[in-house]
DNA sequence: CGAGTGGTTGAAGAGTGTCAAACAGTGTGG
DNA sequence: CCACACTGTTTGACACTCTTCAACCACTCG
């Protein structure tokens, strides 16, 4: 791998991390030894589908892409993720285990690889870990869930406007503009479409006060489009994208680490 | 609850379950003071979405839905699990949790049912209980990822096709007639489609080999009907449905237990 | 400037969904 | 034993969304 930077920030990354809350001073040490930070370039794949699960990785920051694909190279679904999130838990099982997704950077990238026999070590001393991975892979699971449901529920331009309330999610106020944070065919990927339905979509989305200049999204009123987008999900208020009556409780691009 | 069943086929299925093998006969005994056998009647409840997790559960015979739904009362995706599934794994989170999912027996069916502070104790006493309920979860994220690939990459007839090679994965020899286990409308939920388009996937299989007699399906030849199924699925062979060359590895209506 | 990448737009078609009606299987009560 | 209701399934006709394929545009980088 690459360098290895045992500075403050990374550090306090580290350390502040809800994952590793609670470690004892020795343990964190332990880890701050084995952990690297490393640096990955956009398109860089942080491991490949089928390759041997050797470390455990957390984003700090950037975007990551997880697929997978099939003997033509096709690729179907999509998963993206950001700050936070912890990738790669198949390494603390004992038995050896296979990548099941390839990893990539789609973004310039920073994570924390861990190294799995550090990893299994950590969590043996602190089961506490282990149960915190576990509530982010149910977390994880219970995104994959709802991201079905809304293949099934909801049209295109509906589950359009559900990513853009989602990647907006950190913003107050009732309308504003954000810049997309990753390729537009890679956010059709993530919602099983293609490009173009992505394109019309989102120039459809003009109806509910949304305006398209290239990578820069504005949405007039985040109440609007929610209950445009969000009518037939079963979330309802428990999503951090929905901008009706209560807040954010699952999901959204800031909200989607570890946090106990 | 109902009765509860301390007898030799009940003590035997939960000693042999591999996610909870290795526990001292004193932990066991312990386990199946508190364990409860129930029977579930065709359409019964297990638990409902919303209210508080406070139970694990593992299927030992029978059907089981996981599913959602939206105010308006509209059912997304459907989770179909069976024999050796282990259900309500965010019970052994520490801060209280309520059930993402609706789980509806849709079969007459047979669970364990293990209150929530016993499963925290055992899991804290044996933190490789926790790590075996960590690959279920994992090895259910990727099953689910599976289902999404599908939807993208398959039409409504290959993702059928597949199921039926799913669901008669432990049938020998070239081919064979077995008895749909649920009902055709469920499948369609759990593949998201409509039961219409089922219906008219099944009755297009005709052409390679499939015969339906109500709920008796007859495959000619699975490998020919896998060839038709798998071609773009990116699990290949490494999936209990695909008879191709080599055999299974994850997935299939028999082996979605927790095999170690 | 030309090549390369990513995005948009248009026209046409396939595949599902929708709605309505008919059908099959099962249980119920007279 | 038959009529009836009830549930789940099948079939047909039709509408519509999304994909497909193609061309074109905008931007970046050599």
């Amino acid at each position: 791998m690459k360098k290895q930077y045992v500075n403050d920030s990374f550090k306090e990354f580290v350390s502040t991390l809800p994952l590793l809350e609670g470690l004892c001073a020795q343990d964190m040490e332990a880890l701050l030894r084995v952990a690297h930070h490393r640096d990955y370039k956009k398109g860089e794949y942080i491991y490949r589908q089928g390759e041997d699960a050797d470390r455990l990785s957390i984003i700090r920051s950037g975007w990551v892409r997880l697929y997978r694909s099939n003997l033509d190279g096709e690729e179907g679904v999509a998963q993206l993720h950001t700050k936070a999130t912890v990738l790669g838990e198949p390494v603390i099982l004992p038995n050896s285990q296979k990548n099941f997704f390839s990893a990539q950077a789609i973004s310039r990238a920073q994570l924390i690889n861990i190294p799995g026999a550090a990893v299994r070590e950590i969590t043996r001393r602190n089961p506490v870990v282990l149960s915190r991975m576990m509530q982010g892979l149910i977390r994880k699971m219970d995104d994959m869930y709802v991201e079905s449901e809304h293949m099934t529920l909801m049209s295109a331009p509906q589950r359009v406007a559900c990513l853009i309330l989602r990647l907006s999610a950190h913003m107050v106020g009732k309308g504003g503009t954000f810049t997309f944070p990753y390729d537009k065919s890679l956010a059709a990927a993530q919602l099983c479409m293609k490009r173009e339905t992505l394109s019309r979509a989102l120039s459809g989305l003009k109806t509910y006060g949304v305006e398209i200049q290239a990578s820069e999204i504005t949405i007039d009123n985040f109440a609007q489009l929610s209950a445009f987008s969000c009518a037939r999900c079963s979330l309802n208020t428990e999503c951090a994208g929905a901008r009706c009556s209560s807040y954010p409780v699952r999901g959204g691009a800031e909200s989607c680490g570890l946090i106990a």
